[in-house]
DNA sequence: AATCTAAGTTCCAATTTGGAACTTGTCAAG
DNA sequence: CTTGACAAGTTCCAAATTGGAACTTAGATT
């Protein structure tokens, strides 16, 4: 199987890493999210190919999670749109992640601060209905409508015991 | 630059992306919290290559994401480890954004309960301080200790005005 | 002793990527 | 109004990566 076909899969975490799932996709969400919105702030920023750069930007375009808006004449921004503002749980669970397990004894690269409260913060997960955190062991996933009969695991049941 | 040098960046969104970044292993990641623990059957779920697939797996076991025990004589399980288990919030996070964004028509593919409270639920980030939900317009990052000088953008500032 | 099964490894054609050079359209200065 | 600069790409090709089929190894089963 092809990777470029996972999005097709009946399963939410397939499809979405068909739309951020390759390289550089996210490092260019970060950058987005950093305020980089010209092409040329992204390749210089990220050291990826002009070429590549191209492509991701125009597919990420595609799937609406950025726009793409003229300025002046010749001159276009890429900015977020509301779906891809959406993304942030994910990108901020990778900073978190990334900062507890890939530490190199130098301190957090970066601190976030929460405006609402004033303080530094770290992101938690928790139940939408319960509101307490989630842990792993204590989901259990089933079939939603969306799920179809298939040799495959399609879906991300996401407990582990 | 290469991508493979990513995880040497000076940003935590990079370095997670080193170790989960590149296609397939999120998938792998996906089907290990669906209790997927011999080769086969990773191979057989994912339709990877049985190549690339031994690749992943001895990357993740080296980066400390998942472990090989063998049971009985030459057989062998991958499980997660604490550090694996903790990719959960990325990995509901994106479970979470493919339902609503990604969306066929047919419905979710598959719904999530809480046992702790009963209730079909989705994965809210909040302040680990007030405990509000995070708004990316609310945040204001700062240089940590790890950062230094560059010519580049080393880190996920992660907020977008 | 022959076969089965799990867990890989080897090999190579086909695809994808990185990087440098080139293009196109507008603006700004002389 | 001509020249040069700049932003935003596109083109091209060598080098690297991937997919897939076939092969290997070692213990378990018939």
């Amino acid at each position: 199987m092809r990777w470029t076909d996972i999005e097709n899969e009946a399963c939410s975490v397939a499809r979405t890493l068909g739309v951020i799932g390759d390289s550089w996709t996210m490092l260019i969400i970060r950058d987005a999210f950093l305020r980089v919105r010209r092409f040329d702030d992204f390749q210089k920023n990220l050291g990826i190919s002009r070429h590549r750069l191209s492509e991701r930007l125009k597919k990420l375009v595609e799937y609406g999670v950025l726009s793409k808006e003229a300025y002046q004449n010749n001159r276009y921004e890429y900015r977020l749109t509301e779906q891809g503002l959406e993304l942030y749980p994910i990108l901020i669970s990778m900073a978190k992640w990334g900062d507890k397990w890939m530490d190199d004894g130098k301190g957090v690269p970066m601190l976030y601060k929460h405006n609402n409260c004033d303080k530094h913060f770290s992101p938690v997960v928790v139940c939408s209905e319960c509101h307490e955190p989630i842990d792993p062991h204590e989901v259990t996933p089933s079939l939603g409508p969306g799920e179809f009969q298939s040799e495959r695991f399609h879906s991300a049941c996401l407990t582990e015991t």
